[in-house]
Parts: structure tokens; C-alpha cells; sequence
DNA sequence: GCCCGGTCATGCCGGTACGGCATGAAGGGA
DNA sequence: TCCCTTCATGCCGTACCGGCATGACCGGGC
């Protein structure tokens, strides 16, 4: 039942096979340490070490505590040293929570990096309804929550906000849609007046819908408002039809159906993208993943928007800028 | 750097999954364990317990502590037990020397019930001369040592004795000598007057050679002495010719060459055999033998010797009493 | 809605263990 | 023989640890 202090003392003296010094490499006063070893001698009721005025050699039992003891001691270091691998965010679990838009680049280039700089943290990401982001957060069901357009004041609490990007918006349209002439790089939101604008009801991110909707409105445009499902793919197809336009954030370029373009709107506007935490919920692994994805942000200029501030409009694949992104080598990274 | 104590608390509390029922369980208040548990926590900067009033949930650290930490507390265990083990004489080693006559029976009875008593111990056995004996106990090379006629005031202050053995004094002699009609089952020393008896010199071992000679002196039996070396077999020669008789204790009838026989003395005389340790050396292990010694010593009734006062003459194997003693089986146990 | 029971945390206090300093005892070497 | 090295012992202050009393919080029952 003893402690391992002890054992430590012990073997620095058999090892050094003199107290004087092992109780300088031990940073103590040799009486203290003599003491100690005695002690330990009578707690396990044997002689360990024979001293003579000059000389320390161990006993048979000695020897036997010698032999075993620096192993016991290694497990307990790795014991300990793999404890802390969490207490410092190198090992651990997050789950992540994000909706079909940040699904295209957003969340995979953070669960890239997050595979880069922690290997060691399983995050488990899969994609969610915004209200369900919100409230798995909240009941702690979810570490961390990926989210456009988050209102704080319309939040719970003991939930935060982490700004992660400013995502400039543009017009998905039809390639043969007037609005959308050849040499056409970006679309004016006054013109979307009177479209049919396909978004997601409003009850699912009223936030989103009315900052959508503020865009046209600042530039004096009511678009007629269709209702689309979460699925982009199938929801596309008024679109491609010509029939409607949506809005979508930069990230939405990618994975677009071919005969559809992605052109910013003009002047440029900006939804805000955030992670979402609980503020009780911030285990080491959930803080090495804000602090990783604040690194992304920076890496990817998500905050300054300085490179989608110029962005043009988009008319192939090569354009959409991602030869340097194997968006399927990502894949596997991820549950959906 | 920790101690196990904290170690052991944690476990107690992440396996109950409550403060007040662990703290029952180690015997302590629950305050000082709720204090010990956050030290740890502390220590490791980690969280690895999720309390509220009414749950207490492991973190991932603490799941990673609990599946690991038992494994460690029984590898201390483990090093405890084992090293106990030599606390308390089932684990260690001796060395034990001992003349030849020691070797027919005391010595391998003792090996024999230190195999089974003491597995744990290894016994290294070898036989030496007397002087050698008591010089090396002497001088701490030696553990234990088994000599006949010790003579205690002879023996450095640091030596001490244990009676192990009184044993009976015979004649071995040729079946062919007049002494030994068909019926003599015994030989009173009286009848040594004269003849030639082989000793070992009186330099090997001066207090054994000088009983010898007192248990003739006192039937007033004045024998011619002849010197033998140690090696018992090859110089029983001059006895199996008939030319002279020798000497030996009970356990000395066995190994007889054939021809000879080994008859009690009558009244009975008895020289007694000691085990030899040094007063600083009381090692558990030989103190276990020691204990042992002592035993085998009563089953055998070595120290009463009620068994060997009756004994008669030994003319054939049979009549040894070896049926029960397999020596065979015994030479392995030492080493000669 | 309020009270009660159960649970964990905190404040305070006393004892013990631990480490430091000074000093003693023992033994080998010049 | 003296001295130096080394380990042991005595004494003391501090820090840790555990106990007791009490507070804070929360869920459940009336």
C-alpha cells in the first residue's frame, strides 16, 4: 500500500549504491532520505539495503525492487503523461454539428486541419438541421455546432458564438438565365425583384431567411419566395430550369450541377458563419478545435473576406479555385 | 508525479459514480476525498469527473483513468507482494555448507523439507570442511553451516549455534570381524581397545575427534589411530579388509559399501550436530530455514533420539530403514 | 410552490509525515 | 593515529491530509 515516492528514493539509492549522492540527485538532504528508506523497509517489513559506513549494497529483496521497481514507475509516468495527452487537447472526442451549406468547404477544410494538427481528437461531424444544432448544443448532446447567420440575442445562454467566417453571397442561376450573359461576373440584388428566389422556410434559420431577404431589400428588390428542402442537389432544379434563382454563400460554388453559375451579388454582402459552443461543455479537446479553427479562419482570410471581396463569377470547375482542395479525400473524414 | 493514494480515491470514486459511497468504501469523509479527488485534477489539469448534486459522470480523461489505473494499482501490488515475499522467507536464496558425514541424511532431509516447506527459496548446497565451515559463516560468504561437535567456546563471538541433531554413535566393520558374530547387534567401545580406529586427523575438526575418543577413554578403551582423508568411500578400504574400524552416527549407516556393517555403540553415545549462522545474517530466508530445520528436526526425532537409542545392528539394506528415504531423488536438490 | 432529502463543496482545525539543519557514530585511508 | 567520508539520529518547522461542521445545489414528493 505504499506510495511510490518511496520506491522513487530507494532506487535512486540502489542505483547510486550511496545515499549522499542519490539524495543530491533526488534534491533533498540525505538524512531525509535515509529516513525514507527506512521507513520503506519497515512498511514492507524487510531489509533492502545492507550499509556499511562505506558502502550501500542491496539485499536479495533489494535487489528484486530494483529490477521491478523502474518499470512500475514508467507505467505510472505513462499513466499520467496520457492523462494530461487530454488535459491539453491532444487526445479526446469532439462531435460537430453543421448544416448542408457549410458542408461544402467550410467543415472540411476544419476537419482537415483538425486531422493535421490533432490526430490524436476524434471528431464525429455530421450534418444537422439549424434548430437541432442549436439545441443539441445547448443540452450538451453536441460539443460543437457549425451555423449561418446565429442571432445571439435569440440564443440560450450558457451557448457562445465563435465568429469563424464572413461568407460573401452570390446568385446560384442558370447559365442560359438573361441575367446571366456571357461576360456577366456578378449580379446586382435589385435585379433578383420580382424573381422566384428559392430558400428554406423560415422557421428553419429565421435569421438566415431575413438577412437573405435584407439583401434584396437594401437594394429595393421583392424576389417571390419559393420553399426548398435541405437537400441542395434535388432542390436545384428550378433553378436549372431557369425558373428561380437562390442565394448562397461563396462556399456553394462548390458541387454546383454543371449549366448552373455561382456569381456574387454586387455590391458585396457578407452572412456570417459561427461556431457554436456551450460554455460549461469546453473540454480540452473542444478547445484545441476553436483554437485549430481559429487558425483556419486566418489561413483562409475566412474573416477579412479580402479574397471574396474580388471574387468573380464562376463558369467551370477549374475556376471554382479548387485544383488545391481534394474535396474527396475529405470525405472520409466526417459522418453524415 | 503523483502517488497512488490519489490514484486509488479517483478509481474508488468514478466506480461508484458517487462521492459518499467511495468515501465509505476507503474509510474516509467524504470531504477529504472530494479534496483529494480535485487535487488530482489539479495535479493533472484536467477535469476527470462531471459532478452535479445527483450525478457524477467520468470525462474522457477520466474514462482513460479508469480503464488504466487498476492495471497500475495491481502492478504495485504486485511489486509489494513480491518483495514481502522475501520479508517473510518464501522468497530468497541460501547457502548452506556442510561435512560429508552431513551429507548421507541430515543434509538432504533438510533439502528435502525445505522443497516442499520453502519452494521459493533456493537453497545452494555444498560440502566443505569443517574449518572451511565455520570460516565462512564467519566471514558472512557463507550462510548456514551444519558441523558435528561444535564446541561453542571455540567460535568467533559472532557465530551462533542451533542443536539440530543428536545422533547415535556406531562401529562400521567388516561382517568378517570377530566383533561382529552373526548375532552382534552391538558393540560396546570397551571392545575398540587396541584396535585400529580411522579418524579423520584431529586438526579437521579437534572437538569431534576428541568426543570420539572420550567415548572410548570412557569404557577405557585406548585404540590405535589411524588418519583418513574426507572422502568417506575410499577410505573405508582398511575397514572393509578388516584391518580397522571407524566411527560414524546413525545417518552414517547408509552408503555402506557392502560387507560392512554398522553397529550401535553400546551404552549408547551421542555426538550432536549444529547448524552454524552468523548473528548479523538473519536474512528471512535463513531464518526460514532455520524454522524448517527445526521441524524436520522434530519429525525425525533427531534431538530426543528415542528412535536411535533402540536401533540394532544394520546388515542388509532393508534393515536401513531407507524404504521410506528415496536419496536418489535428493541428490539433485544440492549441489556437491 | 415549497419543503425535504441527498449530494458535493468549503471553512476550519488538529495530527502526522516529511524535509532541513546540526550533530553523532563508524570505518577506511594517509 | 588522525582525518575524511558516509550514514544515522535528534530536533524543529511546515505542509499535507483527514475529520467535523456547515453551506450550496438540485431533484422529487406533497
Amino acid at each position: 500500500m505504499s506510495e511510490l515516492r518511496r520506491l522513487r528514493y530507494f532506487l535512486a539509492v540502489a542505483e547510486e549504491r550511496n545515499f549522499t549522492r542519490a539524495a543530491e540527485r533526488l534534491h533533498i538532504a540525505q538524512p531525509a532520505l535515509s529516513r525514507q528508506v527506512r521507513e520503506l523497509e519497515r512498511e514492507l517489513g524487510v531489509e533492502l539495503l545492507v550499509r556499511t559506513t562505506h558502502k550501500v549494497e542491496p539485499t536479495e529483496a533489494g535487489r528484486m525492487l530494483l529490477e521491478r521497481g523502474p518499470a512500475l514507475l514508467e507505467a505510472a509516468d505513462s499513466l499520467w503523461r496520457g492523462v494530461r495527452a487530454f488535459a491539453d487537447g491532444r487526445m479526446g472526442s469532439v462531435s460537430l454539428g453543421y448544416g448542408m451549406s457549410a458542408g461544402y468547404e467550410t467543415a472540411p477544410q476544419l476537419l482537415l486541419a483538425m486531422g493535421e494538427e490533432a490526430p490524436g481528437i476524434e471528431v464525429s461531424a455530421r450534418v444537422m438541421a439549424f434548430a437541432d444544432i442549436i439545441d443539441s448544443v445547448a443540452a450538451g448532446t453536441l460539443d460543437v455546432g457549425l451555423v449561418r447567420s446565429a442571432q445571439p440575442e435569440a440564443l440560450p445562454d450558457d451557448v457562445e458564438l465563435t465568429l469563424l467566417r464572413r461568407e460573401r453571397q452570390g446568385i446560384v442561376i442558370s447559365s442560359e438565365h438573361p441575367l446571366a450573359a456571357d461576360d456577366a461576373e456578378s449580379i446586382d440584388p435589385a435585379a433578383l425583384d420580382g424573381l422566384k428566389l428559392l430558400l428554406h422556410p423560415r422557421t428553419h434559420n429565421p435569421g438566415h431567411y431575413d438577412e437573405i431577404m435584407e439583401i434584396c431589400a437594401r437594394a429595393g428588390a421583392r424576389p417571390e419566395v419559393l420553399y426548398r428542402g435541405l437537400d441542395f442537389d434535388a432542390s436545384y432544379t428550378p433553378v436549372a430550369s431557369g425558373a428561380a434563382v437562390t442565394m448562397v454563400g461563396y462556399s456553394g460554388r462548390i458541387g454546383l450541377p454543371s449549366g448552373l453559375l455561382w456569381l456574387p451579388v454586387t455590391p458585396a454582402a457578407f452572412i456570417e458563419v459561427h461556431l457554436v459552443t456551450r460554455r460549461e461543455n469546453r473540454s480540452p479537446a473542444v478547445g484545441r478545435l476553436l483554437r485549430v479553427a481559429d487558425e483556419t479562419s486566418r489561413q483562409h482570410n475566412w474573416l477579412t473576406g479580402a479574397l471574396e471581396e474580388s471574387v468573380a463569377g464562376v463558369r467551370n470547375r477549374r475556376a471554382l479555385g479548387l485544383d488545391g482542395v481534394d474535396i474527396g479525400a475529405i470525405d472520409g473524414a466526417y459522418e453524415v
